[in-house]
DNA sequence: TGATTATGCAACCGTTCGGTTGCGTGTCAA
DNA sequence: TTGACACGCAACCGAACGGTTGCATAATCA
């Protein structure tokens, strides 16, 4: 029913669970589940589901190593989002928020 | 329990629906709530739920006028994301990537 | 005034989400 | 070979989510 395939990425996003995670992943790259659990105030499995919609929006990439799994960070799907959906939002609309402050404030009854 | 103000501006990207109304308003600004249900395939009131959740991420500001209310784009919030947030993912990162590849390629096993 | 229009408010409902517990499987090391 | 270690899988649970229906309220117009 869904046919962006953005969109997997803006819902992993949503949650700032994910985003630390990703922040810990850019911090240092190529950790594992175990230690990606450390501080996370959660679950081992909690915290490897999170990462499991990482994946499946393609922003962490796993790589098997024996037992253990290493989480690669892959933020081309974040410039992509940036690039093509917050970049119709340039900074030339920016503009457009001045005007609307000036209209809130010169007509304040709504 | 949540303190990034930042949060609630991802949550609102988060759905599909509420991406669309700011394409919308970002096609043309200050749309009624009932011109803005055109097309959308649901009910005034659940257009309207999502137009609150942006709001809450200040993404829409309301003005009401008269019996209407005018529903405004602020990019502002979203600009702060690309900058802030996912500037941290700058392009030089992006090498990482064809690293990354060149590692799943030469090393099969995982 | 009275009908129409634009919106707000609230209850309700099925599904998804974030998290847990419990158990199973494969890998490494003594 | 045995035990510990890293991880996967699945069921379960409460809360949040996306959406609906029904009704109330305020502004406009004939």
């Amino acid at each position: 029913m869904e046919a962006d395939p953005s969109d997997k990425v803006f819902k992993a996003l949503a949650d700032p669970g994910r985003r630390l995670l990703l922040d810990r992943l850019r911090a240092e790259d190529g950790q594992t589940l175990r230690r990606l659990c450390e501080d996370m105030g959660m679950t081992r499995q909690a915290v490897a589901k999170h990462l499991r919609v990482l994946e499946e929006a393609s922003l962490v990439v796993p790589i098997r190593r024996g037992r253990e799994k290493l989480h690669h960070l892959n933020p081309a799907p974040i410039q992509e989002i940036a690039d093509r959906w917050i970049g119709r939002f340039d900074r030339g609309r920016l503009r457009a928020l001045a005007d609307l402050k000036a209209k809130l404030e010169g007509d304040p009854d709504g």
